[in-house]
DNA sequence: GAACGCGCTC
């Protein structure tokens, strides 16, 4: 028993009680007996400073060195290895620079095992001079400071630097190990680079170093990512013995890949072997399902999770979560809601800020909101969020707010921030801003706009009539303008009555998405609106003549429990007289009041009242008129939209999802 | 006494 904690040890007698307890787990006991030595020496530091930093302390291990300095103990080579290390763990950048000032300071900035180590700690504080700068200095550098120095280039998000260094590495002869290939591959994953994946597969065959469980993993992962599933498998097949990383790197390339049901059959086939599964293939599989649109299986292998004894965590709860952002989901998502809150998810940013999407796009912008206020930290994501859901709502001043105050924050902004910013200012009509957030975006920001960023633009433009300014907007872009910029154009062609530029967007949109059947109703629907007959059967005939049809729009809303769905022109529903009789009530005090139908939406060649009774049964006014008649002010009326087939598919999973989580 | 591979949100 270890109960009394010695005391009076001689040192080497103290290092040995020391290292017993840590042995056998109770490092509160270690540090207790240490505190009672009156002068440690410096073994006992250091297997202290180590243990703090292996059992995930590695704060305590740092303050524990500091201690050590602040009674002015010279530090040797070990301690300095330990402190080395415990600092790359917590990533203390301040730390960092005074510890490597030590190891200048006690001569021993030439020491390849301690250069190794410090460049590692500078790799993982993400400050790349440093790193350099130690690598240079280093008179012999053997493979880890190559591999440790590449490292340092891929976590600091610079890729390329790293396969350069990598080939510059070779170039002064030294021979790459399995772990500076398992470092190096990830890099050609990121860059799609499948010429220098395939030069390093040919050097991992010729030096026999295929059966190496990193280098397969990682090599399978780059396959998967260049989106070359079968040589993915190869590499999988020819592995002798598979852990669960390599199952794992296998299955989720077959999702990425999407090829679902070869994945969920090598799912299977894993549990058949007896793989032991951990928390990532678990998520993995769920996540894979989600990705991929199978939302039952997911549920499904969410329940045999917790039937093999895994709680879902945050990532299951994230990866789920999806399933719950639809209208009707409102309620399984308010359930889910209280799991993360019970389970203490909420301190878990990404799951949160899936929450905030989910609020939003269930239509409860402010519920959405107050789960935003009350995230203890927020990233560039969980911002880039409540700037679309207010964007998505129509709320383009407080999009802006919350942009300003993200950056005032000291939360920087990426390309997906600008898409929210500028796509808020075109649903709001706030055409200068936009301009000038556009400017700003590579002068203040550093980001090049991209595509979307440019059809965002053409779209504050065009939305705010200024039709042949967003023409030259296009004609001006640096890239290949994409389907959305045309279509942006091609929509405010329509509401502008601006047939010359609405005939030029289409022909585009035609070559780029020619099944699309949107494009060719709208330019049809232009030229009906100018009378040019001709032209708008013509059109009409171009898109029979493809075999394109136009799904119908459909439109539903919640009342209670039950989920009302109706199309243009429906008289299914028991209440249709009560509906359309409404209707016409509120179109003709919207007359006394003076305001006249734009009978120029309809397409058909109709009498005026008819068309006026066309407007009238559009599948949304249909929807929002059953939602104001039976739901009594006792909620918000709720619609959503969608074309019929996909609203086939629709059910409310959020329920199920909340049956599926066992507390 | 040093270095490496798998899971989540916009």
């Amino acid at each position: 028993m270890l109960s009394k904690i010695p005391t009076n040890l001689p040192p080497h007698l103290s290092l040995k009680f020391i290292k017993t307890y840590i042995n056998s787990g109770d490092l509160g006991r270690a540090r207790q007996l240490f505190d009672k030595i009156p002068d440690p020496d410096l073994r006992s530091w250091t297997v202290l400073i180590t243990a703090y930093t292996r059992q995930g302390f590695a704060k305590e291990a740092v303050k524990l060195y500091t201690h050590l300095r602040d009674r002015s103990i010279q530090p040797d080579k070990l301690v300095l290895l330990s402190a080395v290390k415990a600092c790359a763990t917590s990533a203390d950048l301040i730390k960092a620079k005074e510890i490597s000032e030590d190891v200048t300071k006690f001569g021993l900035c030439s020491d390849l095992l301690l250069g190794n180590a410090l460049i590692d700690m500078y790799g993982k504080c993400r400050y790349i001079e440093g790193a350099r700068k130690v690598f240079e200095d280093l008179q012999v550098k053997d493979v880890i400071s190559w591999t440790s120095v590449c490292s340092c280039y891929v976590n600091c998000g610079l890729p390329r630097v790293a396969l350069k260094v990598f080939r510059e590495m070779g170039l002064n002869g030294v021979r790459p190990n399995s772990v500076s290939l398992s470092s190096i591959l990830p890099v050609c994953s990121d860059l799609k680079c499948l010429n220098s994946g395939r030069e390093i597969h040919g050097f991992v065959m010729k030096n026999g170093m295929e059966e190496n469980m990193f280098v397969s993993s990682a090599l399978v992962d780059m396959y998967s990512s260049c989106l070359c599933i079968r040589q993915a498998q190869l590499v999988f097949d020819k592995m002798p013995q598979r852990d669960i990383v390599l199952w794992n790197v296998i299955i989720t390339a077959y999702f990425a890949n999407a090829e679902s049901e070869n994945a969920l059959n090598l799912f299977r086939q894993m549990r058949a072997e007896g793989a032991k599964l951990n928390y990532a293939s678990w998520n993995a599989v769920i996540g894979g399902c989600m990705q991929n649109g199978r939302t039952q299986d997911a549920l499904e292998i969410l329940g045999l999770m917790q039937d093999s004894g895994f709680k879902p965590n945050q990532i299951t709860i994230t990866s789920i979560l999806p399933a719950c952002t639809n209208l009707e989901s409102l309620r399984g998502g308010r359930e889910i809601h209280g799991y993360v809150f019970r389970h203490w998810f909420l301190e878990d940013i990404t799951a949160t800020t899936a929450l905030v999407f989910m609020y939003a796009k269930c239509g409860q912008l402010e519920v959405s909101r107050r789960v935003f206020d009350m995230m203890p930290r927020r990233d560039t994501v969980a911002w880039n969020t409540v700037i679309i859901a207010n964007s998505m709502h129509g709320n383009g001043e407080e999009a802006l707010l919350l942009f300003d105050e993200m950056v005032n924050s000291g939360v920087k902004p990426n390309s997906v921030t600008f898409t929210g910013v500028l796509s808020a200012c075109s649903h709001s009509r706030l055409v200068d801003r936009g301009l000038s957030m556009f400017y700003s975006m590579d002068r203040d920001h550093a980001i090049e706009p991209d595509t979307e960023h440019y059809s965002c633009m053409v779209d504050v433009l065009s939305r705010a009539g200024r039709l042949e300014e967003a023409y030259r907007f296009i004609q001006d872009m640096p890239m290949e303008p994409s389907a959305g910029a045309w279509g942006a154009l091609l929509g405010a062609c329509r509401v502008y009555k601006h047939v010359d530029l609405g005939r030029i967007a289409a022909n585009h949109l035609f070559e780029i998405e020619p099944h699309n059947p949107g494009n060719y109703v709208l330019l049809s629907n232009i030229f009906v609106t100018a009378k040019l007959w001709a032209e708008a059967s013509e059109t009409r005939k171009l898109m029979k003549d493809k075999g394109i049809r136009k799904l119908p729009g459909c439109s539903w809303v919640q009342v209670r429990n039950k989920i009302h769905t109706f199309v243009a022109g429906d008289k299914s529903n028991d209440q249709s007289d009560v509906i359309y009789r409404f209707l016409n009530d509120m179109g003709e005090k919207m007359r006394l009041a003076g305001y006249l139908p734009d009978t120029d939406f309809v397409l058909q060649d109709l009498g005026q009242e008819e068309k006026e009774d066309t407007l009238c049964s559009h599948s949304e006014k249909l929807a929002v008129a059953f939602g104001l008649l039976n739901l009594n002010g006792e909620s918000s009326v709720r619609v959503s939209s969608r074309n019929l087939a996909a609203t086939f598919a629709k059910k409310d999973l959020a329920k199920d999802v909340a049956c599926a989580l066992r507390d």
